[in-house]
DNA sequence: CAGTGGTCTAGACCACCAC
DNA sequence: TGGTGGTCTAGACCACTGC
């Protein structure tokens, strides 16, 4: 039994199941012997196991169901690199449907990608980030991101209206190269990027939509593209799955 | 009493009292009344105040200290300009001590930055990374920041030796412009940074520098600096509370 | 229906801090 | 020494799943 003291109970049951997950003892998408069972292993109530699942839990490693039982997460870490998203979609033009199909394809997953197109009034911060008023119209694009079937991520972007109105940006498929392919041909191609990273818990209706547990994190990202002329072309409000993702940046030196 | 059913009491007692933080009705760094008053205002059991304030524990918003009380986290959000670092650094050479003191300036605070400078062999990642064998020596610099006395930031910087040895980056002042105009007078000036951010559980190391709770998360972010001839010249990771910052990058479309 | 995990109570013991 | 938060037990009830 290497349950001792000096620390918590449930600090060490869930550094045990923690290391028995990590080498593989229990296998991705399989599941965990019942909270009880646990008790009983490590001699503790099941109230220890239940919060030592709950530490686990908040790490994504593993996902318990009322019912169902405790299975340990599918999925492993997506690498989203954030400055070749655009290059790519151009490169692969007419291909397969962008940067994060190609990611998930690298580590043999399947993508499915989710989008609704709508004519909306700018809430507040989307309307300050591209200069117009509250309430103008705007087109969103919003689309759910799904990793072999798991919602991993959200994205809703946000084009003024006057750019967008009538073209393909606002249809479902936005063609060859996306929707930064058809910025440029309108004119208004994105000539610098911007994303602000933040990590934070998930509001009700987001863990809702990526089916998260609410003592996860999120990221939410906001970028921003912005044309040659300086204006900003479009706000992509995102929300990942914090411990499904790592992002990576390159830049040249100033 | 707003307590209802449907939702679990400690996630209602957790949302009422991150209202009330919000509201600055508990204002940053004060000190919340007790676990057992929380429970009588509640209605609730203290288990349940227990748990309630360690939601807002793991979201960085309050401290609970045993014997002291709960105070209400004093620091607001820092603003990390990613891609403006070095120009700034660079700008600002033989004024203030770069970008992390410029940052917290900007909200008033105060910064600190205590830093060791050594010779040590170099960790398996480190030595990937830089092309050189496990173990070879490498110049390290460790750095924990801190934002009005509290620390919220590390960093460990790696630099190849033979680059590094006998000059200034083994002192620990670095000299105007800091540690990458050494690195341009030395003939091997970055001229692309690469950053890979990840978001986990801090190790019980990182936990103990930071001073922060097991239940919170961190930033991992890796840099890599890459001089014009390709070469690697420096290694720097870094582990931020992630609840304390905000990350932007900016960067040229492709 | 039996088994799962989610939550809550009541009570207890402890480490720690300030006085 | 009294008050703080951290943890644990024992028991209970519940919502949910799958048979």
């Amino acid at each position: 039994m290497p349950i001792e003291d000096a620390v918590s109970k449930y600090q060490q049951v869930a550094a045990l199941l923690r290391a028995a997950i990590r080498s593989e003892e229990f296998e991705p998408g399989s599941t965990l012997p019942g909270e009880p069972e646990l008790a009983e292993r490590y001699g503790v109530t099941r109230a220890v196991v239940n919060r030592a699942l709950g530490v686990l839990r908040s790490e994504g490693l593993v996902r318990p169901e009322r019912g169902r039982g405790t299975t340990v997460n599918p999925l492993p870490i997506i690498h989203s690199q954030r400055t070749e998203r655009q290059d790519k979609a151009r490169r692969e033009a007419g291909q397969a449907r962008g940067a994060f199909a190609a990611e998930l394809a690298a580590l043999g997953l399947e993508s499915d990608t989710q989008s609704v197109v709508s004519q909306e009034p700018a809430p507040a911060h989307v309307a300050e980030i591209l200069g117009i008023g509250v309430g103008e119209t705007v087109l969103v694009r919003r689309r759910v991101m799904s990793a072999n079937g798991i919602p991993v991520m959200l994205a809703d972007s946000y084009f003024p209206w006057d750019i967008a109105e009538g073209t393909q940006l606002a249809e479902v498929e936005t063609g060859p190269g996306g929707a930064y392919s058809r910025l440029a041909d309108l004119g208004h191609g994105p000539a610098e990027f911007t994303e602000e990273v933040t990590v934070r818990s998930p509001v009700a209706d987001e863990a809702r939509k990526l089916g998260m547990d609410i003592d996860q994190r999120v990221y939410g990202i906001t970028r921003v593209a912005t044309s040659a002329e300086g204006r900003k072309v479009e706000v992509n409000m995102m929300v990942l799955l914090a411990h499904q993702f790592k992002l990576s940046y390159t830049w040249p030196a100033g």
